[in-house]
DNA sequence: TTGTACGCGTTATCAA
DNA sequence: TTGATAACGCGTACAA
């Protein structure tokens, strides 16, 4: 059995309270007590039951983070979790702040007949993190009546209680026209997430405004892929068998991982790039620099986001901004050719 | 306020004793009660206090896991923290036992101040995992005394409770310098993970052994790196600089991150792999697959791994075995070439 | 079958 | 300055 602030009661022959308050450093108590509680504490190797605290505080210090995948139907391979990128900057805030981190995922059939929000209620969690977020998500709505602070990554749900955090897609998306433009492209397609991400559709919109505006856009050139590798490949087969008078010269993809398909699937057919065609990415993985030729993509700071998300959540001084934009940067490699 | 059971013996007028009953269908309470019980409970969208639940029963529930970073000295590329990538194994297999997953990492500095146990004691956590626990952490000893199970993935530390589950790296070894060997190498030269690692020794041992049997070990061609890509670099530097009768035609590197390190440190000489050298990886990242070449290496299959630590410590059966090994495959590319 | 009383480990209130 | 008592929300012996 664990020690208890009662074993250091009756072995100094003094109540609990005075023990509690003694660990607990008030100043309604001497010195003197304080000092040998603590010692007697360390010589019984005693820790509290933050479970007992938790309960009698009605306190968790808990944010519960939601890694859901980006395309849950799918076998998961763990390189293609996205949601893992932002762990290190949650986990190191909440460590910051004092808060503990409890981690759900939900690949397991499990955890289906629970809402996420009834996992929640029930450890009485501070807050909650989203990422992978999807809009045909069974609990949106209850999401969207939380009580609780939810920061959702990438997706905005209105909500009083719910903020998102999200890379500023509308720079993002101009920062890889403009330089495609620049470069002389204009015919320029784009292979997008699926429906159900939301950043999928705002991605879509600013592409479709600027080539609008560019009068350049062509509703024939954009493609729906997944995010995975394999639907950026088939995209890509697509695009092959267009008429050679159709096709574009340059391609922007929404996901690093749709882009190396894309790559994939051209160089399989003898197709160059960037010398027959142009790629710029979205997300800056790891394996986008060492692919040949390296990629061209839009960089998210995964780290910064995740430290936004608790920040959001445990400082209502900023809750009340319910989007935070975080903005990403133009990482210039290979896969793109000026073609002036 | 939460609706507590009290909240339904209220409305139904009856006792909480009755509701706790019906709510966790014990059967010495009439059916009749139960089902009015819970159309109550569903009516006021009652859920549990599990915090009050885990104190009264004395068990939470949770499992603690801790990912440290193989180096922790600098500053963490998320990419490269390999301890993530068991995370998607272990949330499977703990939310199909019925386990919370708390998670720890320790690049925050005010976590140091309490030792792993302690956090894990005062949380009364039923388990711990740990990802990239080295040899020189202050807190071994506390762990190796541990009363709780604690699976560490990739250590063996003596201790009653503790368990090690790690990838079978003789076999690894093996696999890598046998296919090496039947490809005509006879100067293999190893660049190892550093020395804090305990599956560096581990690999070394059996690169020694191996070559020793064959007659051709030798001490000069060992080169120490940290893991990252960086120190593979620095590595192939020192090999380049090595007089030319005493290169080595083969690497084997214990990390595929330093493998690309090495891969790239040639590139810049001019140095061609494989026609010139050939390089075995250990790991299997993604990024293997996409560089050129792209990398032969041992690949350990990390979700298994991550389910394997929480069977371990869920499962009173197993546990009284404290190694278990999985068997890691060959996974042959483009990064060797035949000699003979 | 139902309910009373107590305990889990801690903190807060208030009286001594 | 100290301590007795109640409370947090729930589960369980035991009595009714």
């Amino acid at each position: 059995m664990s020690i208890t602030i009662k074993d250091i009661a009756n072995k100094l022959d003094i109540s609990v309270t005075s023990v509690s308050k003694a660990l607990n450093d008030r100043d309604d108590i001497s010195e003197k007590l304080k000092e040998k509680v603590k010692r007697v504490a360390k010589d019984l190797d005693y820790s509290p039951n933050t479970i007992a605290q938790r309960l009698v505080n009605k306190k968790s210090n808990t944010i519960g983070v939601f890694v859901l995948s980006r395309q849950p139907e799918k076998k998961i391979k763990e390189e293609e979790n996205f949601g893992f990128k932002f762990l290190t900057g949650i986990l190191e805030e909440s460590n910051k702040r004092g808060y503990d981190i409890l981690l759900f995922s939900t690949n397991s059939d499990l955890i289906e007949d629970k809402s996420y929000i009834k996992l929640c209620k029930e450890r009485k969690v501070e807050g909650v993190v989203f990422t992978g977020l999807r809009l045909d998500d069974p609990h949106l709505e209850e999401i969207s009546k939380s009580e609780i602070p939810i920061a959702i990554i990438d997706t905005y749900i209105e909500g009083e209680n719910v903020g998102c955090i999200t890379t500023d897609n509308k720079f993002g998306v101009n920062q890889a026209l403009d330089y495609l433009w620049s470069l002389g492209h204009r015919k320029i397609a784009m292979v997008n997430g699926h429906k159900e991400a939301q950043i999928s559709m705002t991605r879509l919109k600013y592409y479709k405004k600027y080539l609008n505006r560019k009068n350049c856009y062509n509703k024939n050139l954009v493609f729906e892929g997944d995010f995975t590798m394999e639907s950026g490949y088939s995209c890509a087969q697509k695009i092959i068998d267009l008429e050679r008078g159709n096709r574009p010269t340059a391609i922007f993809a929404a996901s690093d991982l749709m882009a190396i398909g894309i790559i994939k699937a051209f160089k399989d057919k003898g197709i160059k790039v960037p010398e027959d065609v142009s790629i710029v990415g979205f997300d800056n993985i790891f394996t986008g620099e060492y692919i040949r030729p390296s990629l061209t993509t839009i960089s998210q700071n995964a780290i910064e986001m995740g430290e936004k998300t608790i920040e959001w959540i445990t400082d209502d001084s900023i809750r009340s901004n319910k989007k935070i934009y975080l903005e990403p940067s133009l990482i210039i490699r290979e896969s793109c050719k000026n073609i002036k």
